[in-house]
DNA sequence: CTGTTAGCGCGTTCAG
DNA sequence: CTGAACGCGCTAACAG
């Protein structure tokens, strides 16, 4: 077998004895071609192991059927279902997916952003570092758009799609409150993202609600390393006064109170009630049952996608002057389970 | 501001009175460029908002600089850490990665495959489903190197990096026969995969090796669900006869088992001494803590990215005749704690 | 129903 | 050190 390199649409053409033209409608079906010419070029193709390249069709179509998906971190539960959620909702249109982790660092965004952008894809969805990047502005530029997940960019470069981080944080504070907890703690990670800002504000909220002069050194913020979420719940358990009942703001804050209450063989939920953000299927298989606010990921990725189809499918991004993006705030669940306890009135 | 359209290196070439020649060569570095012209490209660049198209320079240079990752499940811990490990690995040579979910099924691992094909990426890394599809030899046909990771491809159609499986399988057990077990079980996925047969292979050599006479009825496979998981394990424990140790061959095995012994308020490792494979850090967290065989994640990546890389970069995928592609394996390690205990010899 | 042709935006010879 | 011109593989007008 002599060296054969790969063929092309005019290959083809050739040896079917048609025009490209015609073998590109038979390949698109984008217009009527007589049953014999269309398996004429068929048979050829496949004799040939023609595949059509889509680097040339991008190129002319302007079109990529590739989404970037730019999210903090792969690895973390949530992202990855994320990132599921979106891929089987544009494996249907035939669109693939480059994914990117951020690490948190808005270099990291911003030069993935500008790969994306260079690559020419379709539309971005970004859970943002929370920086506000130049690059924003060249994907508007290049009529690029945007949706951002999970967290609101600085400026309104583009649609919003979030959970109802302030709800979710009330419901939560709220759902101890009703258990007789009035010193309760929250730690989140030390970072000014709208996630831990909404969640701490509906903590706030709930508290003022209830009468309560929220203690602020209960309000705990660290880096976001399972290690920092230990010695933070440490330093809490360690206090004379310490909380009864401790929110986690997040998946890694969470393995870090499990780590703090496992090295202090603390019982949970006798001596701390406990609510972790993030729910995954180990949080129900643990001595107790780890009470947990679930977010609608299925409905995050649907709604993403769909204002990002309509931004691709529409017109252009800026529809007439500075276009008014819309923020969708989808409701979390919280998914009561053994580690919140009733405290005793005299305490 | 009017509707400005992208502009295009002949945009930029005429904007700095230069040659789209000029143009390129000052964004590649391919030749020299005097500095005032230089200024001058990157000026009129800056002002038209200038992005080289990735498409276009693909079609001429035969080059996407993006692979394909197709696994089982992103949302399987194990392969999100892979994609991540392999992420980090391309990012630094400006490589971006499409990520593809086949959730076992052969069709859609074809699927992606084709999508990937004519994407023309620069190379794909597969965890095989298992079946022995037509679209391997048409990426070989178009020069678009495979890598198969974790599982073996039905036929060599490419180098694979794999766990030592057996040799995991062979660890696990005879770490257990070590401490007195001998009616140990093995949970794993109902399919054929290199992987669950290693280890399962593995198992049974230890057994031998200890002259005990297996008990096929303690090998046990199921559907690839927890729940299946569970019930298997249910199964499992209710015997006359159960095992006093056993071996989930997966995570979602593990959970399945937690599951279980959830269920039974069966104690471990009192009760029943376990090892999960794969790795996760709330296997740490949990009372016990489990017992875990972890993958080498970062040598597989390392390993698997370094081959796709040689075989890109090298000539062609066949080098003369049929290529004898390598298979390396890769020792997976024992993280022991504490939930596995010595049997009494009175047993 | 089918063919011709002009780009899409870039890299890359070959001349100068 | 620079420019002109060609081609990468395909789609989209326009003819027929």
């Amino acid at each position: 077998m002599r060296k054969q390199s790969v063929s092309t649409i005019r290959d083809v053409a050739r040896a079917a004895n048609v025009s490209t033209a015609t073998v590109s409608h038979v390949f698109n079906d984008t217009r009527p071609v007589s049953e014999a010419t269309r398996q004429a070029v068929l048979d050829a193709a496949r004799r040939l192991n023609y595949r059509p390249s889509a680097i040339a069709r991008s190129l002319t179509t302007r079109r990529t059927y590739t989404v970037g998906v730019v999210v903090a971190d792969v690895l973390n539960p949530f992202f990855a279902g994320i990132i599921r959620g979106v891929e089987d909702l544009l494996w249907q249109q035939g669109r693939s997916l480059v994914v990117c982790s951020t690490d948190e660092q808005p270099e990291k965004e911003a030069y993935y952003l500008h790969l994306l952008l260079e690559r020419r894809v379709d539309g971005v969805l970004v859970a943002p570092t929370g920086a506000d990047l130049p690059v924003y502005a060249e994907l508007q530029h290049h009529h690029i758009p945007a949706v951002f997940i999970d967290r609101r960019p600085p400026q309104p470069w583009g649609p919003t799609v979030e959970t109802d981080n302030v709800r979710a944080g009330y419901a939560a504070t709220r759902y101890l409150l009703d258990r007789g907890h009035t010193r309760i703690a929250i730690l989140g990670r030390h970072q000014a993202l709208s996630t831990v800002t909404g969640r701490f504000a509906g903590y706030r909220q709930a508290l003022a609600e209830a009468d309560i002069t929220p203690d602020p050194s209960l309000a705990v913020t660290v880096d976001s390393h399972q290690e920092a979420a230990l010695q933070g719940t440490l330093a809490l358990l360690a206090r004379r006064d310490p909380p009864t009942a401790l929110i986690a703001a997040n998946h890694v804050m969470t393995l870090g109170v499990v780590a703090a209450m496992r090295e202090l063989g603390r019982q949970c939920p006798r001596e701390l009630s406990f609510i972790a953000f993030d729910d995954l299927p180990w949080l129900a298989l643990v001595a107790p049952p780890l009470t947990a606010v679930r977010h609608a990921t299925a409905e995050i990725c649907r709604c993403a996608v769909d204002l990002l189809m309509a931004a691709m499918n529409g017109q252009s991004t800026e529809r007439n002057g500075t276009a008014n993006y819309p923020i969708v705030t989808l409701p979390a669940e919280l998914i009561e389970r053994a580690s919140c306890a009733h405290l005793d009135k005299a305490c």
